[in-house]
DNA sequence: CTCGAAATGTTATATTATAACTTTACGTTC
DNA sequence: GAACGTAAAGTTATAATATAACATTTCGAG
């Protein structure tokens, strides 16, 4: 179903990418996360799923609700916000909180910082998780006598793409 | 007014610190740099400003408008909103996208990546401003060509006197 | 097959934020 | 200080995001 992804997604998508293919590697990660941990992937929440892979720009719980309301009579706003807690519960999504908004985990199971840079033209968020930037967070945080949980970095700019191409608003 | 503060206070206040110098420092501070920019501190955006300045931990705009509305009648939430778009054109306050609040800036006029450290017992947020942090993000950021635009860094967790005394939801 | 728990449906409402238009305040010019 | 123009604030309505609470359905374990 896809050739490319050897490693970790991390990058911008170059424009024509094997997206279908993001979608089906998304899936089947998200299939053995699940069955790993005995979690179920229902048809509800692997469509929601689906949704929030269909680019790789954040969408929010009311467009999602849109597209499923379209196939899924009967969806309501708890609909979507449930099978949005149930895939953050098991790290196959992102909440982004500058914009309200979810993106699919390029790497399920694995570190998790959540670490994005989201450009501002396309919508596109990168996840990274760059160790560095997380050793600076907590030494800094261990000078302060800071104890971490949680980080959020959303960093917000221009993609290599949309800085080349000087475009506005188009997707991934 | 105030004895402390010879440098940013980027620390977490120990419990009894000089709030009312806190107030009165930020005041000053925004009146300078309102004063240089020609900016108007109209007597509705100081009070918001003191209203957010009367804790460290951040405020969500419709406890401003309830802490408002006993005193000044007829506040709205558009009320709110553009006090707290005004202070934060001018770099007084931050928004907290994690908690939809809003924190006092400690450092107006300066850098201003808008680095936090939030307490999730007490609610306090310290803004730091760590060079290594901004450092790594941007030599990422580089890596990728990424052209960096704005930072949200928002790191959850305990403070240390939380830490010490393992409390609950106090305030500062 | 039955039971119980998990998932989903359903209705209502809370919370956060902004649009659009009106009125008031206030500095500038004459 | 009167007239004017702009910035600020008032006012009403509504958009956008999120959750509470309870009813029903689904589905696997036994």
């Amino acid at each position: 179903m896809s050739a490319k992804r050897a490693e970790p997604d991390v990058a911008f998508p170059q424009a024509g990418h094997d997206h279908r293919g993001c979608i089906a590697d998304a899936l089947r990660l998200a299939e053995q996360v699940c069955a790993e941990r005995g979690a179920r992937l229902t048809r509800l929440r692997r469509r929601v799923f689906e949704l929030i892979w269909s680019s790789h720009a954040p969408v929010g719980a009311y467009e999602l609700l849109r597209r499923l309301g379209k196939e899924h009579a009967g969806a309501a706003p708890p609909t979507v916000y449930r099978a949005l807690d149930f895939l953050r519960e098991h790290g196959l999504i992102h909440r982004i909180e500058s914009l309200n908004a979810f993106v699919g985990c390029c790497t399920p199971g694995r570190s998790h910082a959540g670490q994005f840079l989201i450009c501002r033209a396309c919508g596109v968020a990168a996840e990274i998780d760059d160790p560095r930037v997380n050793a600076a967070i907590e030494r800094r945080a261990g000078e302060m006598g800071f104890a971490v949980h949680h980080k959020t970095i959303e960093v917000e700019g221009l993609c290599p793409p949309c800085l080349e191409h000087g475009k506005e608003k188009s997707d991934a």
